[in-house]
DNA sequence: AACGCGATGGCAGCAAGCTGCCATCGCCCA
DNA sequence: TGGGCGATGGCAGCTTGCTGCCATCGCGTT
């Protein structure tokens, strides 16, 4: 039996002085998962990254993003995203609840946030193998099955109402248009108008793209 | 700046008897990732493990495993699995890879196993609450978008042949069935008798709900 | 050769889905 | 009051999808 450490640091400032280091010598790949972006709108954190990232040869590493949907709830957090999306990093959104921050730097050092009031949060940094491993794991799981920042946008998928809902269930549990028309208490012709509207939002040719659509967009419940 | 300690462990025996405390200690939620059933098929360790629950009240204690789709290949795996399925499990499967074993005990404990041959594998044993909370906010991540073991044994997912998943293909690529029985070299008959037999296959009343069921399996690649 | 069997495909008829056209209704605004 | 407008629904005609029935074909068995 033996005895790794990790080392926990108390705040942004003390992370970034004692870690920032391991965020410029990335070698090849940079993931990230978090159900916010509170610690990169810091202002002098990102700053203090940047500064550290400027002149490194970023151009072989990949970076994937795995953030909720809260990270889309204002502008701010949505244009930086775009940005690093511009930039060759890939995002993705997952409907399930994220950690405050987990990074994983080549597969080698882990950086995990937990909670606390932004600038001072409680940061763990991990090098061993079986623990990063097992975390990337995790990660690359959730990742997989995770909607593309552009999907998610293109679908536009918080913007449905509570009829389009409505008739997305009564698609999802297999009725023909009449019996579903009458238990939504439309005609025949309406409840058809809704659904030719939905595949139009849904950007599908046939009603079997749409349910796969639906699916991926997580319209299922 | 503090620093806890990760403990790690040789093989199941040191494991076993180092950490078994912890799972007979377990109080209200167990979960568990693992890409395979190797720990658990070790019959030594799996008899210590259950003779260390016995007498233990289970009834309040939820237990959730997430498996790969490698953990179905044997016949034992999955009586193993339905084994604990009926005792009250939940069970889910990910397409994506998973961790060799990651156990979160009451959210306060956390085991992780490496790589290295079943019986011999390195365990590490974790208590940060940082780290746990991370890992498991990523667990739950992962489990959400996860097909429950039910679903997944009723699609019978690997027995779609190559036929089923052309069909699948042309279907999710929204094209009409004239087109894409020619596209299949197929009259339009059998393409939809193929159709047909898919949504059998899948339960499925109405095409909407086969691209939902499909989506849900993962079929779409 | 004769047979059985499963897969295929043509045909026909029906069911379901799609959409243009128009009448109607409720509602807001002038 | 009257006009405009969007949402609704009926109707009709068309397309697409669904399936039972039967003929055919290939293949392996007897």
């Amino acid at each position: 039996m033996t005895a790794d450490q990790v080392i926990t640091v108390h705040g942004d400032a003390e992370l970034i002085a004692r870690a920032g280091h391991l965020f410029a010598g990335t070698q090849r790949e940079f993931v990230c998962a978090a159900r916010d972006l509170d610690t990169w709108s810091q202002p002098d954190a990102r700053q203090a990254i940047s500064r550290r990232m400027r002149g490194a040869d970023t151009s072989g590493i990949t970076v994937d993003k795995l953030v909720s949907p809260a990270a889309l709830a204002d502008e701010a957090a949505r244009s930086h995203l775009r940005e690093v999306a511009t930039r060759g990093a890939r995002v993705r959104i997952s409907s399930a609840p994220l950690p405050h921050e987990t990074i994983i730097i080549d597969r080698r050092v882990m950086i995990l946030a937990g909670r606390g009031a932004p600038g001072m949060r409680e940061f763990t940094v991990t090098t061993s193998p079986v623990l990063v491993d097992g975390v990337y794991s995790l990660f690359r799981a959730a990742w997989e099955t995770a909607t593309d920042l552009a999907a998610y946008l293109r679908g536009d998928v918080p913007h449905l109402d509570a009829g389009s809902r409505a008739v997305l269930r009564a698609l999802g549990a297999g009725y023909t248009d009449e019996s579903a028309a009458r238990q939504l208490g439309l005609s025949l012709r309406t409840y058809r108008r809704r659904v030719a509207e939905l595949m139009a939002t849904l950007e599908a040719d046939s009603r079997f793209q749409a349910g796969l659509r639906a699916g991926e967009l997580g319209l299922t419940g």
